[in-house]
DNA sequence: ACTAATATTTTGATTATCAAAGTAATTAGT
DNA sequence: ACTAATTACTTTGATAATCAAAATATTAGT
């Protein structure tokens, strides 16, 4: 590897460990101090709008049913998030946030937004599409060796 | 935020999701079954040549002592990292790895170089330049928000 | 009415994590 | 030289995250 690509591979993997990071110290600077950073990729996942099912939540997040459920629980206890079980077809569970679970998803909306705006500014469009191809080399590379 | 930044940020998580998903499934391929990605960071946190220490290490990985002093009983039990104590201060923990851990080490660190160089491809010197901006511009929004 | 299949939950086991208490070794203060 | 304070690490107790497998409940197929 070029030392160049050296670099980029070092900050790549610095820049992965201080979003965790950063994205924890935020949470306990907030009033969702309960909340680990797990369970707000899962209340992210829910989604605001769309009633997902409990398979739907846990495919996206590419964890078990059985550990959705456990998580699921917390949540419920936590009164971020509920479940609604569907009238069409007993067997099945909609997820959905609470008041409290969306405050929470659009807090960490405007993370994300402020973490990508910092991450392009001073980048024209030109620039910025590179970087975009960039990223859609990667993610060609990842589901090829999914 | 610009429909394009929409897009950046969305392809940033997905990639960020997808590496970790990718990472495990290629250690679950492989002969060293019984490593979790945070067993493979630690291994790689422990390094090649330089004896670490635990605080070091610990701090490298941003986790406490304890956190770390469980984990490495984990991987020595499973024979891929040694403590060493120190004998100019017997207080001092260096760590290493076996064999086996260099092995883990080195074919992790092959996975990263493939992952690079498919991220880097189709791109020009100066375009590599500009996308190692955009990650200097996210340490540094990172940086300022610790 | 059985039997299959599907959706979810529960259980038991392991790892990851922290804070706080514990142990051992070294350093500092007098 | 003794005692106290500091340092480096480990252990413990508690909770979250995770999986595989077993259990439960519901629906679908014949």
């Amino acid at each position: 590897m070029t030392p160049q690509g050296q670099r980029i591979n070092d900050k790549l993997v610095a820049v992965y460990n201080d979003i965790i990071r950063l994205e924890e110290s935020e949470i306990k600077k907030s009033e969702f101090k309960d909340l680990s950073i797990k369970e707000i990729h899962t209340i992210n996942a829910i989604g605001m709008y769309h009633r997902n099912t409990s398979s739907e939540v846990a495919q996206a997040l590419n964890v078990t049913p059985g550990t959705l459920s456990v998580s699921i629980n917390n949540l419920v206890r936590k009164g971020y998030a509920e479940r609604l079980r569907s009238d069409d077809d007993r067997r099945i569970i909609h997820l959905g946030l609470t008041r409290k679970g969306r405050l929470m998803y659009r807090m960490h909306q405007s993370f994300h937004r402020q973490m990508v705006q910092s991450f392009l500014k001073d980048l024209n469009a030109q620039e910025v599409s590179l970087v975009e191809k960039a990223l859609d080399n990667l993610q060609y590379f990842l589901d090829e060796h999914s």
